[in-house]
RNA sequence: GCUCCCAUCGUCUAGAGGCCUAGGACACAGCCCUCUCAAGGCUGGUACGAGGGUUCGAAUCCCUCUGGGAGCGCCA
């Protein structure tokens, strides 16, 4: 049997953190046994899908890389089949008019909930299927009326519903649209899935669309409902938690391979291993070892894991990313930029791009003032001295590498019987205007000697003033 | 209210009856390294929700309770 998943994300609110590691799991499990990956737009509610909306998906995913095989197809372009089904039911009697009004439904509701008992349509319209003056039927699924449905989840294990708890649920509206419950089942139909992974939140909705494909005349695929992840307090995830679309973390300076890896980590592990490669995760994922309880998010963790793989991904992988945070910081970056010796220097240092972008702006221009603190620590009357002895000595060298600078350098502590310190923090004060950088001979090499003394010069001057 | 799900350090997790005086990771603290900041290394504290069983033996199996979550819509 060839594997097929799909990711079916409604475009009504964002692409969140959620919904990506749901597609994630879908991807890699397709990914892992040479199947196929769908993407399903779930757009039938009307009202509040938004093509925005879709595009934020659409974006999302292209980011992280989780590319579909098949799709995106769109439901709302597939109510013909729906409306086709629908009538095939209708003629075969598993499913039926349903002429309440929604007065009544609300009536029988607050009923039973004052009997205390769970709200649920009683199937009067069953054998009543005369027409109502004035009253446009919806259709509701003749759902079984006894017996158990076991929903033998890949995550959860066999889990038993008894077919009383369900009811008939209404799969077209008065207006003619399908609900959401059916078109699932239609779709997972036509499409072949052999996979269900979503969300555990769905794990109610399970037999009702088992039942209804037993009613296409197919055994229900592979169900597996992961756990849900919380915000970083353990609540639902909301607004409130920062994380409105994946985009947003492109912002923050977060690589997809990362965030990817930290999601992969919530509900999945392989051990203790932490870091891993998108090839790792594909080869080494298994709905197996899915777990079942729900996870917060922890921001901190995630700049782990983040910071991780700035220090292993190539450089040049990296750079085109640093150079939109540098562009979005304001950075006139110039074609030829050293990007990747920046990184190489900055990686162990930053836990974001965003964060890399900010410390690296000296790189490429000159400061525009001094950190206050350390000016008035690093550039005085005293240090004076040792700047003019770097500069004489740097401008003489004979070729601009990090080592001959590491030597020149160290050369004039040692003469002067300074700690290395003494050298290093003037001078980088005067080329990065602050006292935090990558180490000294590192910074200037990439820096190039003609603005390195240019900027020598300029502190000294700002020293003796 | 009813149905279903879940339960190991603050957080993410390992653990599928003895290997557990419970391991790893993030965060935190201290030390080492050190030209700053980091990275890295070492050390430390903190967890099996409660109560009953089953068993020679339970974090692991069963039951009850408690706590959290989801669903019960002409939303998805």
């Amino acid at each position: 049997m060839s594997i097929r998943t799909r990711f079916a994300p409604s475009p009504t609110g964002l692409l969140h953190i959620g919904g990506v590691r749901t597609a994630l799991f879908c991807w890699l499990y397709a990914r892992r046994h040479g199947g196929t990956f769908i993407l399903r737009v779930e757009d039938t509610d009307r009202e509040r899908s938004t093509p925005e909306a879709v595009q934020v998906i659409l974006d999302g995913m292209q980011w992280l890389g989780l590319d579909a095989d098949e799709g995106p197809f769109y439901q709302s372009r597939r109510y013909p089949r729906y409306r086709e089904v629908i009538q095939q039911w209708l003629g075969e009697g598993k499913a039926y008019h349903c002429y309440c009004s929604k007065e009544e439904l609300e009536a029988m509701r607050t009923a039973q909930l004052a009997r205390k008992e769970k709200p649920r349509y009683d199937g009067r319209c069953r054998d009543r299927n005369e027409p109502r003056e004035g009253v446009t039927p919806v259709v509701r699924f003749k759902n079984p009326a006894d017996g158990a449905v076991i929903v033998d989840d890949a995550v959860h294990g066999k889990v038993v519903f008894q077919n009383v708890e369900l009811d008939d649920l209404i799969i077209e509206r008065s207006d003619g649209n399908p609900t959401y419950n059916f078109c699932v089942v239609v779709d997972d139909y036509d499409m072949k899935v052999s996979h269900v992974i979503r969300g555990d939140d769905h794990l109610n909705n399970t037999p009702r669309q088992m039942n209804m494909l037993r009613a296409m005349g197919v055994e229900p695929p592979v169900y597996a409902h992961l756990p849900m992840i919380l915000g970083p307090d353990g609540t639902k995830l909301s607004k409130r938690h920062g994380a409105v679309s994946v985009l947003y973390y492109r912002e923050e300076g977060y690589l997809p391979e990362a965030l990817l890896n930290y999601l992969a980590r919530l509900g999945w592990s392989h051990g203790d291993q932490e870091i891993f490669s998108l090839d790792e995760m594909t080869a080494l994922f298994d709905i197996a070892d899915v777990n079942k309880s729900a996870s917060a998010i922890n921001p901190d963790k995630l700049a782990w894991i983040n910071q991780q793989h700035l220090m292993r991904l190539p450089p040049s992988q990296i750079a085109p990313e640093l150079r939109w945070q540098l562009e979005r910081l304001g950075i006139a970056v110039g074609e030829s930029a050293p990007l990747e010796a920046v990184i190489e220097a900055q990686r162990e240092r930053s836990k974001t791009l965003k964060e890399m972008a900010a410390a690296s702006r000296f790189f490429f221009e000159a400061p525009a003032a001094y950190e206050d603190k350390s000016a008035r620590k690093h550039l005085t009357a005293e240090t004076a001295p040792v700047l003019e002895q770097t500069r004489a000595s740097l401008a003489k060298l004979t070729e601009w590498t990090a080592a001959a600078i590491h030597g020149a350098i160290q050369a004039l502590a040692e003469a002067g019987g300074l700690g290395l310190g003494k050298v290093a923090q003037p001078v980088r004060v005067a080329v990065s205007g602050g006292s935090v950088s990558p180490p000294i001979d590192q910074t200037l090499a990439i820096l190039g000697r003609e603005q390195t003394l240019e900027r020598i010069d300029r502190a000294i001057e700002f020293a003796r003033r």
